[in-house]
DNA sequence: TTGGCTGCAAAATATTTGCAGAACA
DNA sequence: TGTTCTGCAAATATTTTGCAGCCAA
């Protein structure tokens, strides 16, 4: 996205678009693997080495609260992010933890029970794969 | 399920019920919501006094690795268990964080793009929906 | 010049590990 | 008697918070 665009909708949005967080945000775009909190400090110290891990989660928040980013509660570990905030699903490698999109269309697929409709207020429903990639079965033992 | 069912089950495994062992899967039998280590160590500390959180992790683990429990990946902030083990799906309040199992059978719905049916050996799946239970709402302001 | 943001440090929370002694086969 | 399990304490990992100083509007 250009970067006028996207000060803009943090303009309107009440926040700033200071260098960290469009290095955040540029990083969650480029980078398909879903990365955690560690992962996306570990990267962006090399073009900004002063930024801290607290400014990378406090980034994180502020982009989730802006519906800029969602979090993908998927891997027991840790929490990843990711950019994307149409609906769409996950599946994962348990192995190396990357996480991939899948943008299959699973609405008619997915109907709840009447016992929660009544029960529920349902603000969102997401599916989750867990399986290993071929690379970590490859590199693993016979096992995988 | 009868103690000494369970007993056999645990020895060919090379487990031992021990009187922790048992209240864990005992209290995660009876409750509905799902707890995590924390929610099940409070509640055993009444009739188990000495009971470690620490082994309340141990446990869980190891019921884990016997296939007895489920880790439930769905609360950002901590995990849950659960004692069924066939495949299910499940609903959580966002608000109170309480899980409620769907027994519904989705596997008609969900099928994985063929791009990553190549890509992965995938192990299982689950549904995951977020929403408000009414005793949430009724609690809470108008906002839910 | 005011409010919001960063970086640092510390705190809070969640989970794991090492180990000595207890329990059990 | 040897192996496994527990409980304690410490360690580790993840995430959050408090605060002083900085920066942009």
């Amino acid at each position: 996205m250009p970067i006028d665009r996207l000060k803009k909708r943090y303009d309107r949005k009440g926040f700033k678009l200071t260098p960290q967080r469009l290095a955040i945000l540029r990083y969650l775009e480029k980078e398909k693997g879903h990365p955690s909190a560690e992962n996306i400090y570990m990267a962006l110290k090399k073009d900004c080495p002063t930024i801290s891990i607290a400014t990378v989660y406090n980034t994180l928040q502020a982009l989730q609260d802006m519906g800029e980013i969602r979090e993908i509660v998927i891997d027991p570990e840790r929490k990843h992010y990711c950019c994307r905030v149409e609906p769409h699903h996950h599946i994962i490698c348990t192995e190396c933890r990357k996480i991939y999109d899948i943008f299959a269309d699973y609405s008619q697929g997915l109907e709840l029970p009447d016992e929660f409709r009544k029960k529920f207020k349902v603000t969102s429903a997401q599916v989750v794969y867990y399986g290993i990639c071929n690379e970590c079965r490859e590199k693993g033992n016979e096992k995988l």
